[in-house]
DNA sequence: TTCCAGGTCGTTT
DNA sequence: AAACGACATGGA
C-alpha cells in the first residue's frame, strides 16, 4: 500500500456526503472505489491515507488535497452559521470525479436516495463495465459505454434508462472536452442539453467533476435548511440559491456541501 | 397502504 | 413564466 499524509480530511464523511456513489465498504474500513474507469482501495488511518491501484498525484486530485480548498474553507468560515457546520464537518471535500461518469450517476439521482443511486451505479458496472481485481478484492469498474436500452432497465434505472441511453450517446470525447474548456456559464447550459439533465444535476457535475465551486444545487434538503437557517421561513428554491450565490460567491458549491451533510445527518430536525 | 426520495419533462394555465 | 401531474423503484 502506498502511503500519504493528509490533514482535515475525512475519507468516510466524504465518501457518504451524496457526491459520490461508486464505492462500498469491504472489512476493516478499506473503501473500494471505482472511478474513471479504475478500480482503487483506500483507507484512512487517522492522518495517513494509504492506497493502492492508483498513484498519490491522482489521489490528491480525486479528494481535492490541496491546499487553495483549504483557503476557500477559511473564507466560508467568516459567515458564523457556515463556520459552525465546518467545525463539525471538518474534513469533508469536494471530490474530483470523471466528467462522464458524474453525468450518468446523477442522471440516476433524480427523486431517488443515495442508497438507491448506489445500486443503480453498481448495476450499470456490473452489467457494463470490466471486472477487476484489485490485491484480494475484486468489482466492476464504470462503464466506458453503456449498452441497450433493455439492459440498462435491468439496472433498475426506471424512467431514467432512456435519458441514460441518450446521454451515453450524446456523451463522447469531444462534448466533453468542450465542456472541460467551458466556463461555469458554459458548461451549465451544455449540460442541460442533455435530457434528464435539469439545472441541479447541471449543477452537481460543474461542482463535483468541472471544478466550478460557484454552482450551487439546490434540492429539497438545500431549500429545507438554508430556510431554517436564514430565512426562518419557507423559502422558494430561486430565493435560495440567489442569497446563497451573492453571500457565498465562488465559494458557495463548497458552503452547499456542508449545509447538505448537516441537513441529512439532522433528517427530521429540517424537515 | 401511503408517503417520500440529491428532479425533470411535457403540458396546461 | 409559472404551475402541475407523470414518471420507476424501493424503503419506512
Amino acid at each position: 500500500m502506498h502511503k500519504i499524509r493528509v490533514k482535515n480530511f475525512d475519507l468516510l464523511l466524504t465518501l457518504e456526503s451524496g457526491q459520490f456513489f461508486s464505492y462500498k465498504k469491504t472489512e476493516d474500513d478499506i473503501f473500494l472505489i471505482s472511478a474513471y474507469s479504475k478500480l482503487f482501495i483506500v483507507k484512512q488511518q487517522g492522518n495517513y491515507l494509504f492506497f493502492d491501484g492508483v498513484d498519490s498525484k491522482f489521489i490528491k486530485n480525486f479528494f481535492s488535497l490541496n491546499l487553495s480548498y483549504e483557503k476557500r474553507l477559511e473564507e466560508i468560515s467568516k459567515d458564523k452559521t457556515i463556520s459552525d457546520i465546518v467545525n463539525r464537518y471538518r474534513g469533508l471535500r469536494i471530490m474530483k470525479q470523471d466528467v462522464r461518469e458524474c453525468i450518468l450517476s446523477f442522471i440516476c439521482s433524480s427523486i431517488s436516495n443515495i442508497p438507491k443511486i448506489k445500486k443503480n451505479t453498481e448495476l450499470l458496472s456490473r452489467y457494463f463495465g470490466k471486472k477487476k481485481k484489485i490485491k484480494k478484492y475484486e468489482w466492476y469498474t464504470f462503464p466506458e459505454r453503456l449498452g441497450s436500452y433493455k439492459i440498462i432497465l435491468k439496472c433498475k434505472t426506471g424512467f431514467r434508462a432512456k435519458y441514460l441511453k441518450e446521454a451515453d450517446k450524446i456523451l463522447d470525447n469531444h462534448f466533453i472536452e468542450k465542456l472541460k474548456k467551458s466556463d461555469y456559464t458554459e458548461a451549465k447550459r451544455l449540460l442541460m442539453r442533455i435530457r434528464g439533465v435539469g439545472k441541479k444535476i447541471a449543477d452537481c457535475v460543474c461542482l463535483f467533476s468541472l471544478g466550478h465551486y460557484e454552482a450551487f444545487p439546490v434540492d429539497i434538503w438545500i431549500k429545507r435548511i438554508v430556510s431554517k437557517k436564514y430565512f426562518h421561513r419557507d423559502a422558494s428554491e430561486k430565493e435560495v440559491e440567489s442569497f446563497c450565490k451573492k453571500r457565498f460567491g465562488e465559494n458557495a458549491g463548497i458552503v452547499q456541501q456542508f449545509l447538505y451533510i448537516e441537513a441529512i445527518k439532522n433528517g427530521k430536525k429540517y424537515r
